[in-house]
DNA sequence: TTGTATGCGTTATCAC
DNA sequence: GTGATAACGCATACAA
């Protein structure tokens, strides 16, 4: 059992968990010497630092950044709310925030929300705990206290992978809707005339693609709902090729092309389309999204969306780490610049009272239509 | 500028970030009461819990995890290392761990290591810095600094996706010896007699698949080097249609089949078959690793290894928690039970002097072969 | 360039 | 069942 109090404090301590203290007897300089040399100050005699550093070395000191959090309110931790870890689609993005966040020493807290507003909402909370650095979020429909939680923040936060219409504070991504729209005008152009959709999970950004589809389809009057069938379950191959075969049998026929809201059911499509002896693309066309690079591979080769996911990620934890940057070192007068995002108006603890937004960053990083061998 | 002293505390502080103690001011009581509701404690009168859940929920607070990390050291997170986030094998045991971790309120603090060991190195001292409740960790290829760091280390580890043989401490996973092994007999068994092997990335499990695989192969006098092709680069289906074609090229059509180090470049591979009218499974087999779903998709259907993903990073997870839960309840008696992994010598700060390793837990998760069209 | 005093927000320990 | 006090390990502000 622990003795009550310790006087002679580097020798007797709870855990056995070095300290600033051990190094700084080690070194035979003071803690906040060594505090110093482990956060690469420039004012630190080179001797001195070496001596310090050697110190840390033979100890094997590693700082404990619990303590170092509370005592700069700086995390150096990235919040990051996916909506699903089993979706490929997020590795690209995943790989992009990494690939800027690991360089700068940045930590990434990754979140999967399942899709759900409510889990998302729990996670945000969770996050916010950890008073990370920054967060990147996917899309625009978190809850209105997640909203408001967010927005009374004063991190920067990205929201990624689509277009959103009230940002929290700052956005990138494309319009689903426009990649509908461009789907449904490229095939029309192929003079297919009888277009169906397929979609599952039908999360809000694939709800866009399908009305970006739809509008173009029902300003020429081609719009058939009969051809439009979704399913809420997860994306896959099989299920594709279910609601594949669920189109035909809902369409009798009448039906001469599919956009499949993304490549693994597109893929299912054209599995099945041979089964069924349905010649693509001469009778049929089948058009996917996201452009997995399977789809080059698939027979026919599918024609797809490429989108730039790894971009996204990347460009996300660009704009924060740009923001943290141009905040860091003003200190004094923050509320006349842009780069804090949001100013309250006291600090009475109602997390309601927001002033205004300062930026509205949006980017769009675009898509692409790749036309291959599944589409005339 | 913040005024130096204030000893009206509840009013000025540094940062607007809501305490315990502003609940606690709010609620009427004491902020350590505020602490016990917040964590669930059993001995709080439910009047005044119901007093205190109010004023949390009018303020909005959030608990300050550094501050609860530093005085408890306990962090409720848990490191993850995996070696590549594209690679979409570790997607499912990522949905593993999260599917106990979430549930039990830990969270995750996932890093890349690309397949680097002193990049894995660098990451682990990263997470070593936020006192982590537990850590997942890919293989047993570690440095040796790393090794004695986790091997040191108070909290459970968990070594995944293969059998090692000096466990740091706990070990999940299946041989990849084993599996190359299965493979080579059941293409033999298939009467394939000039077989090849295609791999990319070459990380330490392909690599144990491979020597399997070699085992087998020479110890019946089928083994043939120029049937070996490897590629430090990536793994992707571009890949396997360019090792394939490699593999042609070497043999000379001295080849009849090829065990590919995964399912990717096994798609490359058929795909490349197509290509050269090499008709799949009668003059040429394939077998692919992982069974990723378009594997039974792929024309012909590729036979592939199963192997647990999901259980390999759910039950890892579960390891964890068990020894956590385990290991809180008797505080003092710690010394001769199971609940702590290493007992050290003593605290003076040299992290090598291990004396023992306690558990030495392994769970093997298997593997399945799934025989399909791509093999007779 | 280096050191001293103080506080970050929470929990452990022990009184009451 | 509830509260006072002292850590936890580090960084800020300022003094030297």
């Amino acid at each position: 059992m622990p003795s009550k109090k310790s006087h002679t404090i580097a020798t007797l301590r709870s855990g056995n968990r070095l300290t600033l203290k051990d190094v700084a007897v080690k070194a035979g300089v003071s803690p906040i010497t060594v505090s110093r040399v482990v956060n690469h100050y420039a004012g630190v005699r080179s001797e001195v630092r070496e001596k310090v550093e050697a110190a840390i070395n033979e100890l094997g000191y590693i700082p404990n950044r619990s303590a170092s959090i509370l005592a700069s309110s700086r995390s150096k931790l990235i919040g990051v709310l996916i909506p699903s870890l089993s979706n490929v689609v997020f590795n690209d993005v995943l790989r992009g925030i990494y690939s800027i966040a690991v360089p700068a020493n940045y930590q990434i807290l990754l979140a999967d929300t399942h899709y759900s507003p409510m889990e998302e909402e729990r996670s945000i909370r969770t996050l916010l705990g950890q008073s990370p650095d920054g967060l990147i979020i996917t899309g625009g429909e978190q809850t209105d206290t997640a909203k408001t939680m967010l927005k009374a923040s004063t991190f920067p936060v990205v929201q990624i992978m689509d277009h959103v219409k009230d940002p929290i504070d700052m956005n990138i991504g494309f319009s689903h809707f426009q990649a509908g729209v461009a789907v449904a005008k490229s095939l029309l152009e192929k003079s297919y005339c009888k277009i169906g959709f397929i979609g599952a999970r039908m999360d809000p950004r694939t709800c866009n693609r399908l009305a970006g589809f739809k509008s173009v389809l029902s300003a020429v009057d081609r719009l058939d709902h009969k051809r439009i069938i979704t399913n809420p379950q997860p994306s896959s191959v099989a299920m594709g090729a279910m609601l594949f075969r669920e189109l035909m049998a809902a369409t009798d026929g009448e039906c001469d092309a599919v956009f499949c809201c993304n490549d693994d059911l597109a893929l299912g499509a054209l599995h099945e389309c041979k089964k069924m002896h349905i010649s693509v693309p001469d009778k049929f066309g089948v058009c996917g999204f996201n452009d997995i690079e399977m789809a080059a591979y698939a027979e026919p080769s599918l024609s797809s969306v490429k989108v730039n996911r790894y971009e996204m990620g990347r460009q996300a934890m660009e704009l924060i780490l740009e923001r943290l940057q141009t905040s860091g070192n003003e200190s004094d007068t923050v509320s006349n610049t842009v780069s804090k995002k949001a100013i309250r108006t006291n600090n009475t603890a109602t997390p309601t009272q927001i002033i205004k937004s300062v930026t509205d960053t949006y980017i769009d990083t675009g898509f692409e239509l790749i036309n291959r061998k599944s589409t005339r």
